[in-house]
DNA sequence: AATATATCTTTGCACTGCTAACTTTGCAAT
DNA sequence: ATTGCAAAGTTAGCAGTGCAAAGATATATT
C-alpha cells in the first residue's frame, strides 16, 4: 500500500489535470466544469480551489502540459529524422504535429483557443515557445546559409500545420471521421509547401 | 418616428446578432450571455428563445454572418487585383484575410473555435465554404494548366492565413498591440510561400 | 368582431464559478 | 509527548447562467 499520498486524498492537483484531459477527450468542444471534475474524484465541489485559484488557471495548466507533450512528440520525431533529407524531416515533423492535434482535439482547442490570456500565464507562453522551438530548429538547420527568411519560413511552417489542425478540428475539411487517412498526404503537402518556399534550402 | 418595428420590440433577431457582435468586440475571449444581451436590449431574459432555440444556434448565426462578411471582403479585394500578377493578387487577399481576423478576434474565434458543430448548422458550413471559394478561385485562376496540386495549394493557402490569424489572436506572435504594423509583411510571407509552392504558377 | 398566431413576460429549476467560515489532518518545534 | 500551525478539504451560500414551462399581449387573418 503506497503511502505517496501526502495528505488526505493524495496528489489532487495532478489528478485534477488528468481528469480534465479525459473530460476534454470525451467532449472536446466544451470546457469541463470544476464541479464535475471534483465529483469524479469523489471530492467536494470546492476542493479544486485549494490548488487553482480559478478555473482559467486550471485550464492554463492543462494547456501547458499539452504543449510539453507536443514538444516531446516533436523532439522524438526529430531524433529519428535528423540525418534524412530536409523534406522527409519536415514531413515527419508535420505528420507528428497533425497527429497530435487531430487525436487530441479538446486539449488542442484549450491550448490555442485564445480564451487563455498568454500574458496572465507566463509558464504557458514558455511551454508553447519550447514546442515551437523544435519546429524552428528544424527549419534553421535545413538552411545552408542562415537565410534572413528562415525566421519567416519557420513562422509559415507553424502557421500551416496549426492551420490544418484547426481547420480539421473545426470540421471544415473532412467531416472528421476519415481524418487519419489523409493525414499523411496533408503532412506531405505542408512539407512540400515549406521546402519550396524562398527561405528554405534550395 | 419610423414604424418599421413589426411587433413589440422590432426586429429583435437582427438586433440580438448585432448586440452579440459588439459584446464579442468588447470581450473577445468569452461568449456573451443571452441574459446580458437581453438586458442590453431592454427585453426579458428569455426573449431570445423566441428567435433561437438555443444559445449555440445564436452563435452559429453570428458565425454565419461573420463568414458572409469575410467573403464579401475577400471578393472586393479580388475585384481590384484580378488584372495584377499572381503574387500581388494573393498578397492583397492574404492582407484582407489577416486584417479581418485580427480586427475581429472575438467573431473570428466563434467562427472557427470548434465549439460549433458544422453538421448541426448547415448554413454555417455553406457560408464558410463560400468564403473559402473566393480564395480557392484565386489560386486556380493563377494556374496556367489546371494542376492536380491546385486543390492542395488552395488548402495550404487557407491553412496559412488562418493559422497566422489564429496564432496572432491567441497571443503567440506579438503581444497583440503592434499587430497591424507587421500585418503587411505577414501577408507578403503568406503570398510568397504559396506562390513558390509546387501547385502554383511557375 | 372574433379567432389565431407570433412575440414577449413571468416563474422557476438545475447547474456553474467562486467566496467565506469552519473542520480535519499531518508535521514540527518546544 | 504535547502543543501549535499550516496545508488540505468541507459545508453553506451567493450571483449568474441556459433553458423549459405556462401565461399575457399585441398584430394579422377571417
Amino acid at each position: 500500500m503506497p503511502r505517496n499520498k501526502p495528505y488526505h486524498h493524495g496528489s489532487l492537483r495532478k489528478t485534477l489535470l488528468d481528469a480534465a484531459e479525459t473530460a476534454l477527450r470525451e467532449s472536446p468542444r466544451e470546457d469541463p466544469s470544476l464541479r464535475q471534475l471534483a465529483a469524479m474524484l469523489k471530492v467536494s465541489s470546492t476542493a479544486p480551489y485549494g490548488h487553482f485559484r480559478t478555473k482559467e488557471e486550471l485550464l492554463a495548466a492543462v494547456a501547458t502540459r499539452g504543449f510539453d507533450r507536443l514538444r516531446s512528440a516533436l523532439e522524438s520525431a526529430e531524433e529519428g529524422g535528423e540525418a534524412q533529407g530536409q523534406f522527409k524531416r519536415l514531413e515527419s515533423l508535420a505528420r507528428v504535429y497533425l497527429e497530435f492535434g487531430v487525436t487530441h482535439p479538446g486539449l488542442y482547442r484549450v491550448m490555442f483557443t485564445g480564451e487563455l490570456d498568454r500574458d496572465s500565464h507566463p509558464e504557458l507562453r514558455a511551454a508553447s515557445a519550447s514546442a515551437y522551438a523544435v519546429l524552428r530548429g528544424a527549419i534553421f538547420a535545413g538552411c545552408d546559409t542562415v537565410s534572413a527568411d528562415a525566421e519567416g519560413t519557420s513562422l509559415a511552417a507553424w502557421a500551416i500545420v496549426h492551420g490544418l489542425v484547426s481547420l480539421i478540428n473545426a470540421g471544415q475539411l473532412f467531416n472528421g471521421a476519415n481524418a487519419s487517412n489523409d493525414l499523411t498526404s496533408l503532412a506531405g503537402l505542408a512539407a512540400r509547401t515549406i521546402v519550396s518556399s524562398p527561405g528554405s534550402e534550395q
